[in-house]
DNA sequence: AAGCAATCCAACCGCCTGATT
DNA sequence: GAATCAGGCGGTTGGATTGCT
């Protein structure tokens, strides 16, 4: 498919913006409202093309638009949101009143994204990265804790495989029952899993007025309902979810079990003082054993150092409370306080899940989460 | 104070998608 | 159905700023 450039680019200016100009950009538009973007600059007196002159508007010149330092709250949305929606900085922006997507964008790039490599957790998904598992390997001879760390780890590598086969074969099941008639995209997926799942049992966990067919939102719970069913009965195809070759979101809600090993590593390699508080919550919860190999009961524990507070596994939360004051010298995670940190962090905070779909909850109805 | 490195961030670029012709 | 257009998105760049030696 051919198309023109955007603008002719001869004679028009590239680089920063005078102050000139963006006063005649925002007279105009308060003045007209910006209209077509291609017809802007010549209306407005202007010798930049409509892009250059959209951008300028909507990441710099827009009134609405807040600048300055990221809040402690706005750093844990982002992070957490992006552990849910990977490199979606529109869809995040949407979660972040007055931030820009490029604003977003460009602050993971340079601060969140560096904080999270240097714990050893790979910022594209959220997972220890190798060295980072050797390293706690390697450490495993210096004391119980490490060692138990690398044990934990092994667990937890272990259920993420046995997560990732899950999502191959809903991927499977799906294209099968489908036939060749579903769409592609992932939205469309989810929209018809959850339409299909509805408010079948396999989704009891999640309000049910959460489900809503069409929703985005009950999307994800479908696709994470679906896979926490699943996992806690392996042998078992997952019912009611049908719709065009669903895509897991992997670098959403696969982000979100990678997390619980990136935080392990992290602890690891911030020599074992992290707890491990895993927000899979919702869907660990489903599971306190998955025999067959793959995931033992060991994993709860590590999960949370109070198996009785199992549901309270808020554990990106607890990760991107790390992460914040990794920078800060705050020790709230060490193990100084003799396992009392779990039951205490649960009581801070509830649900995982439940905070990031009340997140999504109160985006814009057509909020592009999906 | 000077030189260099690291960091930040506004802006650009190319690609994609949906609407229109 | 193909071509075109407009807008939007994410990745990347490069100049400005800051920090360090």
């Amino acid at each position: 498919m051919g198309r023109s450039p955007c603008c002719d680019k001869v004679g028009l200016k590239k680089g920063p913006w005078t102050p000139e100009e963006d006063q005649k950009l925002l007279a105009y538009i308060e003045e007209h409202g910006h209209g077509s973007w291609r017809a802007l600059p010549a209306k407005a007196g202007l010798q930049r093309c409509g892009k250059s002159c959209r951008l300028r508007w909507t990441n710099y010149l827009r009134p609405d638009i807040k600048r300055g330092k990221f809040s402690l709250q706005e750093e844990q949305t982002i992070i957490q949101l992006h552990a849910l929606l990977g490199n979606r900085w529109s869809a995040i922006a949407t979660h972040l009143p007055k931030r820009t997507d490029n604003e977003i964008k460009n602050y993971w790039n340079t601060h969140l994204k560096k904080r999270l490599a240097k714990m050893g957790i790979d910022p594209v998904t959220h997972k220890p990265r190798n060295d980072a598992l050797s390293a706690a390997g390697a450490g495993a001879g210096d004391g119980g804790e490490n060692s138990k760390t690398a044990a934990n780890l092994s667990h937890m590598a272990q259920w993420e495989s046995a997560r990732l086969e899950a999502e191959a074969r809903l991927a499977r099941q799906t294209r099968l029952r489908s036939g060749s008639g579903g769409g592609s995209s992932s939205a469309g997926s989810f929209q018809a899993a959850a339409a299909a799942g509805g408010e079948s049992s396999e989704f009891g966990s999640f309000p049910s007025q959460l489900m809503k067919p069409s929703s985005s939102l009950g999307a994800v719970k479908a696709w994470s309902g679906g896979s926490a069913v699943w996992a806690a009965n392996p042998s078992e195809p997952i019912g009611g979810i049908s719709g065009g070759g669903i895509e897991s979101p992997t670098s959403t809600l696969t982000s979100a079990a990678g997390v619980g090993e990136s935080f392990a590593a992290a602890a690891a390699s911030d020599g074992g003082s992290g707890g491990m508080m895993n927000d899979e919550g919702d869907r660990f919860r489903h599971l306190p054993e998955y025999k067959d190999g793959i995931i033992e009961n060991s994993i709860l524990p590590f999960l949370s150092s109070s198996s009785e507070h199992v549901p309270c596994l808020n554990f990106v939360e607890k990760f991107t409370d790390l992460l914040l004051s990794s920078s800060s010298g705050d020790r709230r995670f060490s193990d100084d306080d003799g396992g009392s940190r779990g039951e205490d962090y649960c009581e801070d905070n509830n649900n995982y899940w439940n905070s990031i779909l009340n997140l999504v909850n109160s985006s814009p109805s057509d909020s592009p989460l999906f």
